[in-house]
DNA sequence: TTGAAAGCGCTAACAG
DNA sequence: CTGTTAGCGCTTTCAA
């Protein structure tokens, strides 16, 4: 029943015109004079045209599309990440592409071959895939990278050197002498990222940092690294991050601990949650929505570099001091 | 510095066929000679040829991508239905396109129509549009709604009725005889439907309702909730959502009144965190996932019907017996 | 400033 | 089963 769409064609007919100076009207309206314009726009109001974006980008090669993959569209960590990218290519005029790899570095390096021509380029956020694929992606299209970096690609990271040691000063300040590293994905480059900057920084304090796991980032993920942090010995416990680090809260509340006076435990990016969680959760918050829009803005500008963003620490009622 | 992607002619002429016998090895294999395929798919792995989806769809008219449209990506509501639009997409060898309207209607409107041609139908969550406005694009796209219903047009709608009567009955057999609703947008279709059910429930059972608002549905929001349902003298209220009974949850701790001793508070939707907020919240759970999936099927069908899916109570630690 | 014409990469009849 | 031939709707030289 879906009648047929007008084109430049049926506009170029009815206005009196040649299909080439509808397209200009619209695509180039400064190549076309000012009352031809009006009136080929009045004209194609009318009959209800609109450009087709397919057949525009065909012989143009612009897409005016951007695709951000990410491994988990319900991981509230993205959430930010999704509205500043969301809200940049809006702003540049770009339509963006979400694609949720589900922690699949196949389903990732599979969609990023597919989508290749569909798109102006890619930001990958907490990409899975190798770096040798992340190259080859970055050798067919525009890539930008979210938390992870690969030498050659444009890349924008939160902090997590300078923030840890925040994190490790924070613990020592309460009398913290030794902590336990609650490790997520092993092919997360945050992970080792904050396990490296754990343990420089508790070195250099002369506190005593182990690591368990790895475990799934994940609320019920906490549950068994709660299981396995008790009776490590540690007074204090860094989580991967904040999914990890709520359940890992409620699992210790179940077992009779007492956060924090038996045991602190800090998360990692102050996701949605983080603030009315029980009790609410120390953690290394950090600037995701820029982190989004910094990414697209590279994408579109064609940057080369490597953008750190800060973060910094928000002191809840998670860490306290050591007692006994 | 990017080289060219080869196309099918490169494919053709390197396998020494014609470029449409390459065109139908990759898009209708079963009407090649299966020699001729096996060494057009070698030819075109060793030239690395990808099909270009756009030039693909050009002629077809067929896009193997799904607009899925919602108000805010940032609201943990969604999540469920995106991941379930996003696994039936997939499943189905289709491509999710995410919008963030950002709860204006004129968005919305826009990106409908500038997409329409970019896309073989519409999922719209929540929308904000007219219905005259969802009706215009239903007549231009295939298009399934969510959350929301327009007469004519298939959608999938998460039931209040039945599930808001097992709410006031839970409030009334803990001796609640008055409830406060404090509504969300007043262009959501969910607001005015939970409602009109509370209204209706309440009524059957001789409860007095009262409604406040309308509150930005948001934890934030949930002060301002709080703060006009204090004095009210309703010994229950009952959220639009979540984001708004957490927010009212923490309010309420920070003037000095106990949940649920003092008063009963209740949410819809059982988003991430309704668990693990303190107290915990009692809620209207619903199968988000489910809707996302089945909504991406009836369009994917060409459905024509309207979907209801049941919703369950959770109880939990944020309602309990009047006192006093 | 405008028009004519040649594609963009692919699909889809239609022959053979 | 395969090749030939038209396009899909638009952009983009190249002339005029």
């Amino acid at each position: 029943m879906r009648q047929r769409m007008p084109t430049i064609h049926d506009v170029a007919r009815e206005a009196g015109v040649a299909a080439s100076t509808v397209s200009r009207a619209f695509s180039n309206p400064r190549r076309v004079n000012v009352h031809t314009r009006q009136h080929i726009v009045a004209v194609a109001e009318r009959l209800g045209y609109r450009p087709n974006p397919l057949a525009r980008a065909l012989p143009s090669g612009r897409t005016t599309t951007i695709g951000l993959l990410l491994p988990d569209v319900t991981n509230p960590f993205f959430f930010g990440i999704i509205r500043g990218a969301e809200r940049q290519a809006n702003a540049a005029g770009y339509t963006l592409i979400l694609m949720d790899t589900e922690e699949s570095p196949e389903v990732e390096t599979h969609n990023v071959e597919r989508l290749g021509r569909a798109v102006d380029g890619f930001v990958l956020a907490s990409s899975r895939q190798s770096e040798a694929d992340i190259r080859a992606a970055a050798g067919r299209n525009a890539v930008v990278l979210i938390n992870k970096q690969v030498a050659g690609v444009p890349s924008v990271v939160i902090d997590n050197t300078e923030g840890t040691r925040q994190v490790v000063e924070h613990l020592a300040s309460l009398g913290h002498r030794s902590l336990t590293y609650l490790s997520g994905p092993p092919a997360s480059w945050s992970n080792a990222n904050r396990w490296a900057a754990l343990r420089e920084s508790a070195g250099r304090l002369g506190m005593r940092v182990t690591r368990i796991g790895p475990f799934s980032p994940t609320v019920s993920g906490g549950a068994a690294a709660a299981d396995a942090a008790i009776g490590r010995g540690a007074t204090a416990v860094v989580a991967f991050n904040d999914m990890l680090a709520i359940g890992t809260l409620r699992r210790f509340a179940e077992r009779g601990w007492r956060v924090p006076s038996d045991i602190s435990v800090v998360g990692y990016d102050d996701i949605f949650g983080a603030d009315f969680c029980s009790p609410p959760l120390t953690t290394l918050a950090s600037p995701r929505e820029d982190c989004g829009r910094t990414a697209i803005d590279l994408l579109l500008r064609g940057g080369r570099g490597e953008v750190v963003l800060p973060s910094h620490l928000v002191v809840r009622g998670s860490t306290g001091f050591v007692t006994g």
